[in-house]
DNA sequence: AAGTTATGTAGCTCTATGGCTAAATAGCTA
DNA sequence: TAGCTATTTAGCCATAGAGCTACATAACTT
């Protein structure tokens, strides 16, 4: 893909795919599962996972039969936040995560 | 277009509007200033353009022979913000931006 | 091994997108 | 009015995008 930011950018473009990633939102999906979520065809699902994967938006576990799909939350909070910061940094804030905490305390 | 995200983030889903929104976070420009900026020609400009106002992120003001255009701040916050907060809750922060407040205290 | 289930890949079609040039419109300026 | 500048509109082309069906893979289940 282009760049990086097109890449999530043009993958959050299409409403299927943002509604596949709200559906994520819960927890991890099987391929199968999501499909049958959606009015159009296994194929073109699977063709949707591709692009959102390839933008790094979402990951897949392979587990016996079935591929699973999770939310990958900090590559959107962080594509989407950069690009408000540079364009309107008055209105959104990001809420930095630590990567790693140097010694984990009480982490709820 | 679609639904009214769906217009935001194909508007943004082009490098070349991003870059114009960029470039409007400084104050409004006029057509011609824009498309100067820009290695491709002042129709195509001038069509991304209209996309960006059709999806309510930019606005016009014609002054003589030019038309200015400028960034609709909110709209790219709320747009994003409201499908980052949907997905992502726990990451990003909506800074909310009173849009008529009552009596003026004192707003920090 | 054979069959079944779960997914992905190939290949086709149609529409949308983005770039270009040429021409039209709008509004100054002389 | 004639002409100049700024910008958009029209129309063309090539590529990308999204949907479908048919087929190929992968991995379980008998």
């Amino acid at each position: 893909m282009a760049d990086d930011q097109t890449g999530v950018f043009k993958a959050l473009a299409d409403p299927t795919r943002r509604q596949i990633l709200q559906d994520l939102r819960d927890g991890e999906l099987a391929a199968g599962e999501i499909a049958s979520r959606f009015p159009i065809s296994g194929p073109s699902i699977s063709r949707h996972l591709t692009v959102l994967k390839a933008a790094g938006l979402v990951e897949e576990r392979r587990a016996a039969n079935r591929i699973y799909y999770s939310l990958v939350e900090e590559r959107l909070a962080v594509s989407l936040g950069n690009f408000l910061s540079v364009v309107c940094p008055e209105q959104v804030v990001m809420r930095h995560k630590r990567k790693k905490p140097s010694r984990t305390r009480s982490t709820p």
